[in-house]
This record gives structure tokens, sequence and C-alpha cells, in this order.
DNA sequence: TTATATGCAAACGCTTTGCATCACG
DNA sequence: CGTGATGCAAAGCGTTTGCATATAA
């Protein structure tokens, strides 16, 4: 079971957002909306580098940064720092305001809008004497199907791609 | 009115845990507890050199990157990521689970314990079927002082020493 | 046609490391 | 004393940049 129909949908989702941002679409950018796509996970520069090498679509490494630097200033993807202290990029399905929860075996995550930390916040503010601004909450656990994995069965579906 | 008095008991307070894991109490190392307890607030790596050089205090830049690593291992301070994308590091007044407010202005910080997210995760969990075995949450806003300053009125003990 | 984007390679900034020396316990 | 810590400077690593060339619109 290949993911090309979803990746294709994400890589013109990200096209879109290029697009309507005023910048070019060249191939380099296609393709690495397409790398960027085929990934529905967490995922970091030297991942894309690699990626392109494979995949012979030679973008060169300075593009992979400029690119991911767009996506980043439109919201299209987001830079987040896994507990390693790595940090990575994922690719955001809103542009609303959200967060997000990565699996830490697969990398593959989901956007989270509405947490509910606006009362949390409200606290915060009653109990600090703050006024908070903006924050970050980045969750990480395992995706159902790593949960398996871990458990011991590691076949049944559980594929990570 | 100076702030030896709390920079010493903050100083302290990291001997104290340095000891606790069994390392030595050096020369440099004390020097480093002391600027950190100088600082409430987030600071990075450069800001202890910087600090270190103008005391003439002459603690190598390695020293301070391996104490800032021993101090991380051992929970007392902690590193975070300023909304800029640098990382900065904070000290940490519990050893317990907590987060972190920042100023983002003067860059003092408070420590969380308890803000309740725990029922925000359970519903995470039941949402997407994730484990979540970790989160992070950074807050960044404007301590009070630097709130009455941002207003304009600068005064009235607003300082952010 | 022309502003934008690319590739390359060098520069960059922060952090880490190898090794000889030093000093805490 | 002996192990662990330090200083120095060089190396490492991810990221950015300058500039000539190429290309989307």
């Amino acid at each position: 079971m290949n993911t090309s129909h979803a990746s294709d949908g994400a890589a013109d989702e990200l096209l879109r957002a290029l697009e309507a941002a005023g910048c070019r679409l060249t191939a380099e950018r296609r393709a690495v909306a397409q790398l960027i796509a085929s990934r529905d996970g967490a995922f970091d520069s030297a991942d894309l580098l690699t990626d392109s090498r494979r995949r012979n679509l030679g973008v060169a490494r300075a593009t992979i940064f400029r690119t991911l630097d767009v996506l980043t200033s439109i919201g299209a993807v987001e830079r987040l720092d896994l507990p390693s202290g790595e940090h990575s990029y994922v690719r955001c399905d809103t542009r609303a305001h959200h967060h997000h929860l990565v699996c830490t075996r697969c990398q593959r995550s989901v956007d989270l809008e509405q947490i509910g930390m606006m009362p949390i916040i409200a606290q915060i503010e009653r109990e600090t004497g703050y006024r908070v601004d903006g924050h970050r909450v980045e969750l990480f656990g395992l995706c159902p199907a790593c949960q398996a994995i871990e458990a011991g069965r590691s076949g049944e579906g559980a594929e990570t791609g």
C-alpha cells in the first residue's frame, strides 16, 4: 500500500501555500514539497537532503534550508525541539494555532488544536502576575502502531511508514 | 540593593546538587554556580562566558559547557528553547517535574509546578490513541516589572535585575 | 525580460573533544 | 596520591551566505 496519494495531497498543499505567499514554484521546491509530504512525521534537514540524494532529485543543501525557512515563515511547517535536543520540522495540517504530538519511535506526528491551555494560562497569569503572550507545548509518546510493536507483537499491520 | 544573599543561596543549592551527584567542587564550578545564581532568569553559555571574563573569574569556555552539561543532567538547570530559536538555560528551583515561564524582555523566569496538564494529556491520549510519555511546556510573556516598563512608566521599582 | 531562486563552497556560530596539566578529596 | 576536572586550541556539526548562473512568470 503506497502513500503517494496522500503525499500528493500534502505536497500540493505545501505548494499552494508557497504560491499564496508569492513564491515561485520551482522544480526544487516541488521536490522538497514532495519529500516533506512523503514523510508523515517529524524530520530534519539532513533527512531531506538524504532523501533528495537517494531519489536523485539533486536539491542542494542550501535550497533545502531555504525552502524550510520559507515554509516555516508561512506556517506550513513548524520547527520543534525533540527531547534529545535536536530540532526537527513537522508539516502543519492547519495554519491555526496548534501543537504537536510526536511519536518518539517513528516520528509520526499529529496536529493538536484546541487542547484547552487557556484556563491553565489564565490561572498562571493570576498566580505569577506575568502576562503570558505565547506558549509552546510539545508532546512525545508512542503512536498506536509503535505501541503495538513495542509490546512485542511486531506484526499486525503496525508498520510505521 | 544587592542580590548576593539570594544568589548565595541559589549557588549553594547548585553546589549541593553537584556534590550529591558525586562531582568535585572545584573553584571553577563554584564560580559558574555563582554566575548562574546571580542571574534569576534564562541565560545562555555566552552570557556565562562574558560574565566570567568580566569578573575575571577566568573560567574557560569548555568548562562552562561541561558544567552546564552536568547541571542539566542532574536537573539543577534545564535547557529550553526560546521563541527566537536560540536555546538557553534556566536554573530549576525544584527537582520535580515542572515547566518554565520566561519573561521575553528581561529573561526572568519562574518555575511552574502542577499546572494541570494531566487531564489535557489524558484527553489527547483518548483522541489520538497515542500513549503520551513526555511533554514540554514553555510559556513566554512579560513579568510584572517589564509590563510596567512597557506600559511607558519605566520607573517605580521595576528594575529587572 | 527581470526579479527570484539555485548551486557551490566557503564562512559561520555554537558546541565538543584530545591531550597535557592541575588539584580536589 | 590518584582520579576527575581544567585549559587551550583545534575539530565538528548544522546552518547560513556571497556570488555567479539559471529560470519562473
